[in-house]
DNA sequence: GCCAACGTTGGC
DNA sequence: GCCAACGTTGGC
């Protein structure tokens, strides 16, 4: 696929974890939830089925990217944002105008071991990465080609 | 728990 | 449209 785009998804463990995305029937879930625009419109403009996502722990003891899962379905509006009982609703949105959209993302394997927020920001070919510099909020956040194969590559060869 | 970075809100 | 106040994220 020539123009698969590759992205990084943070979830905190507690709340939502690799594992949890694994045991999904059919390892898929809908990434519900997101209330930041910058990230909304990634989703809903740039991610399309087949691009490929790193799955990373955030506020937990120790940060990492823990495994690869990919886009399954492209975005399609996020019917949490006009739950009242959601935890994610949103009085402006509607099912006429629903504001915020999420896709599904599949699992697909976890790293042979986690690649940590602290070996990312030590590797200078990583130096570049929204998770390590502005931006640094962004729940959902670009990944170049070649980053995601240096964080795939450090995964498979052990720890610093 | 602290605090820096950043996004959102709302008065003007 | 500016910008101060406030809230949230997330590493440490």
């Amino acid at each position: 696929m020539a123009d698969r785009r590759y992205w990084l998804f943070k979830s905190e463990p507690g709340a939502y974890s690799f594992s949890d995305l694994q045991n999904e029937e059919d390892r898929t879930a809908e990434w519900d939830g997101v209330r930041n625009y910058r990230a909304r419109n990634l989703m809903r403009d740039q991610m399309k089925v087949g691009d490929g996502v790193l799955f990373y722990h955030s506020s937990t003891a120790v940060p990492a990217v823990v495994g690869t899962a990919h886009v399954v379905r492209e975005s399609y509006p996020d019917d949490t944002a006009w739950e009242p009982t959601s935890r994610y609703y949103d009085p402006k949105a509607s099912p006429d105008n629903p504001v915020w959209c999420m896709v599904d993302i599949q699992a697909d394997a976890e790293l042979p071991r986690p690649v940590t927020l602290r070996e990312i920001k030590d590797n200078p070919k990583l130096d570049g990465m929204l998770l390590v510099r502005r931006g640094m909020r962004l729940s959902i956040q670009p990944v170049t080609r070649e980053e995601w194969d240096e964080i795939l590559g450090m995964s498979r060869s052990g720890p610093l």
